[in-house]
DNA sequence: GAAGATTGACACATCAATCTTT
DNA sequence: AAAGATTGATGTGTCAATCTTC
């Protein structure tokens, strides 16, 4: 056996760096936009997109969970507090005793396109601030491994 | 003015999906691995590379936070553990009287050395995965904007 | 016994207010 | 008044345990 394993070289640390960055610094700028418009963080939008997307028949918890990475419990609590807030309906699941469907509430539909309002514009000009359209492209091909 | 801006194009979007999806997935791979070493998380490395990195004459809380991208009152808490843990002491800076000087204690600079026998392999096994070394690169160079 | 989901106890993050020195 | 840093109160995330249905 191998007993020490290779350290990274340099440009996949570079890599790593600057994409934990990126990530970070474009996050932050929205958030900052929502929050300055006085719209939910991008945590409740993320769960009210994913809900309007799925359609009127609403969607499985463990879908969500799957497609945002996030953990069980992790969205059990903020699912709690979309419900509490009065934008998110839980509703047991007829096929599934176990389970749930989550639908949005009418005040969910309308806060989910008011914060898209102010979250993609402000998307826009964090990234348009670093990179060019064509960069911009080429990240999204670059980055296609990830993709859900 | 402008009464509706802009929302992004499509690869905009796309971009911006895959960028946080692929740190939050290389992030949770690596704080896996970190952890079932039973090594702290990531946050924690950071700290105390940073300190590392600045040489024997430490460093000052807010270059860290500069570096970090993290706010005073969430370094001034992680500082408080990794003083009670031993890690890292904290010294009245000489040039600022309103100042710190951060330093590793020796279990810290041990601790950030095991923890980058992990950290290391697990980072490169996670990119290595998904992109070849020449889409790495060029990760790399494309992100160059957001580096610190 | 495994899947879907929740909960109590605890760790960590955030906000606004504070303190000291510049 | 602004910069460096900390703190009390509160909100959010995490772990292990739990409950129900499959």
């Amino acid at each position: 056996m191998n007993p020490t394993p290779p350290p990274p070289p340099p440009q996949v640390i570079a890599a790593w760096t600057r994409l934990a960055r990126a990530a970070a610094t474009l996050q932050a700028e929205v958030e900052a936009a929502l929050k300055a418009a006085g719209l939910p963080p991008l945590a409740w939008y993320d769960v009210l997109w994913e809900i309007e997307r799925a359609g009127p028949g609403g969607i499985r918890p463990h879908a969500v969970e799957a497609r945002l990475l996030l953990p069980q419990y992790g969205l059990s609590r903020l699912v709690d507090r979309l419900v509490a807030a009065g934008l998110v309906a839980r509703a047991p699941c007829p096929d599934d005793r176990r389970g749930l469907v989550l639908t949005l509430t009418p005040e969910g539909e309308a806060t989910r396109a008011r914060a898209w309002a102010v979250y993609g514009p402000a998307l826009s000009a964090a990234m348009d601030r670093r990179l060019s359209r064509a960069d911009t492209i080429a990240l999204a091909r670059l980055l296609a491994p990830f993709a859900p």
